[in-house]
DNA sequence: GCCGTATCTTCGATGATTCGAAGACTTCGA
DNA sequence: TCGAAGTCTTCGAATCATCGAAGATACGGC
């Protein structure tokens, strides 16, 4: 019986808040197709290269992707692949929110 | 053909860090058996009306609940289930996670 | 209208994240 | 061993989120 020194919310919330910036979210998105070294990555992502380890380097920490090096270098790929659920889940209730703002833009326009 | 001001994945991410607190992902817990008033979440959550109201106001500007006014009190509701299937995909992924780490625990006490 | 309860908003201080620039490290091939 | 390419780390500045305190607002009962 362990003594869980944090609580299962608090893990929870620091594995969304890493989803919370854009460029990891493309960085996974782009891995949905296997792995990329990072520079297919930055040239997808437009980022220095500064910035693309900073990102890889949160998602290495919160264990969603592995990264194994080839010559000088480094291939990412996912570490599990039910990051796709989240952000399948994420992207169906942002299309859903989107299409009722649209329902209500069709009703403004139609009075 | 809309002129698209922001990005897919920035929305996305700005969803994703609602969920980024550990008080938020709570509330959407507690507000999955059903409605709650702002006090009821306050015993459980241990906030201040403060610092419950800010939260509550994180959540309903990212569409994820929807409030109702029953005299003095405040009822939240969620406002689209799969937010569930949110959650549901954070906690699959941390208990596999966890799961794992249990594995070379016990190896390491295994040699 | 006034009071009490419940909730919301605002504000300033504090802490966490992000960004860009600089340099360090690793690997390969000459 | 040296240089070049690719990646990683570090640092300070800027930006953003959070917290706690205070006051503002909305409602119902008197």
């Amino acid at each position: 019986m362990p003594h869980n020194a944090r609580p299962v919310h608090e893990v929870k919330a620091s594995l969304f808040r890493v989803l919370g910036h854009p460029a990891r979210v493309r960085i996974l998105e782009l891995l949905r197709g296997g792995e990329l070294s990072v520079g297919a990555l930055r040239a997808e992502l437009g980022l220095d290269s500064g910035g693309a380890s900073q990102h890889l380097a949160a998602l290495r920490q919160a264990g969603l992707v592995d990264a194994r090096r080839q010559g000088t270098s480094v291939f990412y790929r996912v570490a599990d692949e039910r990051v796709f659920d989240l952000l399948e889940a994420g992207r169906s209730i942002i299309s859903r929110r989107l299409s009722e703002q649209q329902s209500l833009l069709d009703e403004l326009e139609a009075s």
